[in-house]
RNA sequence: GCGACUAUGGUGUAAUGGUAGCACUACUCCUUGUGGAGGAGUCAGUUCGGGUUCGAAUCCCGAUAGCCGCCCCA
């Protein structure tokens, strides 16, 4: 007979209790920094028409790293590859009564089709942070603090990360200056993308543009004193953000960017990598034919947080949901313990009745293991006393307490 | 899509051509109402397919998977 395999789909996650607490941790201590900072939440379905993604990028990027499939009704739909088409879709949609500026955030989970490695994976979660209807340099610092705060609402210290900066607008001013035209722009900046990486730049730049490319070199390389930049670093500095390097090899993948870019670097040297990135794109939403609106914000991915965080012991011991787990000693006292469980859930304690009716030092033992804080065992010696002496496992203390006087005992974590 | 490396119980590993062992976990018991120790026992494995050989976990080929890098990175 054949056996189905127990292994997750290639590039996807199981979240089994202690991973789905981890997971949880990252998403709430993301969704609570951003509401703080006044954001509020949204979503929206995991598909969306495949022509959302067409349109912004392009084909190959649709054809081969999505997922896109024929429903029934032979429509080509996509799993989102990423949430800013989708909200740029709902803005642009309600454009004229959401009223602006806009502050909203989502946590979205998004699909990939390419080869998983470390800190990319098939399917991931990423936050998306985004101010909608302001152009200003203001809203600019703002999604770099909130980036900031998310790293430090972990616990992270500002030598564990830095935010480089850049703005692709001072790459606008030197292909104005040498006079570079709009059609080699895209391919210099792509270029500009990969200098890190390779070895061929000053050859492929001269392919580009020609006698222009000496020049062009010289202003690229002190691009970084460009007072665009210097002013976005010194208004951050005044927030107490100082881990701040300006960086002009940031530019980022994608067209639609039309001033500040950054992205937020691990410094630990094992898992030095990107965390999260963005900037500012002040007219994707004209693709839906409406009005330009100025928007700036920045996604996070739970996949390379969670990396980040391993890297500097930052990721919270494991707390078990359960308050209390109630042993069972023989079956007689089965609906006594039910009756004691469902008053204690009334009082918002969380319980668990075991019902193995193994030894009691079994099922002490299954609770410790499962980090259950507080125990309780119920045999006829509690029917008889209408008191149950409850356990705090961590502490190994004991105290017989009536029922009613269980519950301000758990919420303080203590005997 | 390209390249490197790896693949042994649920997990982590040993066995370099000659009896597949060990540790952890799980389960049972020592121990019939109080856990983390100890002891005894049980379940459970060479990814798959071919080849070389008297004999293959081990060598060769292929597939698959994992991992890492490249491409790409919204």
């Amino acid at each position: 007979m054949s056996k189905i395999s127990t292994d997750s789909y290639k590039g996807v996650r199981d979240f089994y209790p202690r991973d789905k607490f981890v997971h949880d941790y990252i998403v709430n201590t993301l969704s609570q920094t951003c509401e703080s900072f006044g954001y509020e939440a949204y979503d929206a379905s995991i598909l969306d028409p495949a022509e959302l993604y067409r349109t912004k990028t392009n084909d190959e990027i649709v054809n081969d790293q999505t997922y896109t499939f024929e429903d029934r009704g032979g429509r080509e739909v996509t799993l989102r590859p990423e949430m800013t088409p989708t909200v740029a879709r709902m803005v642009a949609a309600r454009s004229r009564e959401l009223g602006f500026p806009l502050r909203w955030y989502s946590m979205p989970n998004c699909f990939r089709y390419e080869r998983a490695q470390r800190g990319r994976l098939r399917e991931f979660w990423q936050l998306n942070a985004d101010i909608f209807g302001v152009a200003g340099i203001d809203a600019d610092v703002e999604i770099i603090a909130l980036a900031h705060r998310l790293m430090t609402a972990f616990g992270a210290k500002e030598s564990h990360f830095e935010i480089r900066i850049n703005d692709r607008r001072v790459f606008e001013q030197i292909f104005d200056e040498v006079g570079i035209d709009t059609g080699t722009r895209k391919s210099i900046m792509s270029l500009l993308d990969r200098r890190a990486k390779i070895d061929t730049f000053d050859s492929e730049l001269g392919e580009l543009a020609g006698d222009k490319a000496k020049k062009l070199t010289q202003l690229l390389d002190s691009a970084a004193t460009n007072p665009l930049l210097e002013d976005l670093r010194s208004r951050l500095a005044t927030r107490g953000i100082t881990n701040v390097v300006i960086d002009t090899s940031i530019v980022r993948g994608f067209d639609y960017y039309t001033g500040m870019v950054f992205e937020v670097f691990d410094t630990a040297k094992e898992n030095a990598r990107s965390i999260s990135g963005g900037g500012r794109y002040d007219h994707l939403l004209e693709m839906f034919g409406v009005d330009s609106i100025p928007t700036v914000g920045f996604a996070t991915g739970d996949v390379t947080m969670r990396d980040f965080l391993e890297a500097h012991n930052l990721l919270p011991e494991y707390v078990s949901p359960t308050d209390l787990m109630i042993c069972v000693l023989d079956k007689d006292t089965t609906s006594f313990a039910n009756e004691v469980a469902q008053k204690l859930r009334d009082q918002d304690i969380n319980v668990a009745v075991n019902y193995s009716y193994k030894k009691a030092g079994d099922q002490i033992k299954l609770a410790d293991k499962k980090n259950i804080p507080f125990v309780a065992c119920v045999g006829a010696q509690e029917i008889e006393s209408g008191k149950l002496a409850v356990k705090h496992l961590a502490s190994r203390e004991e105290k017989e307490l009536s029922v009613d006087e269980i519950a301000d005992h758990i919420f303080t974590h203590e005997l």
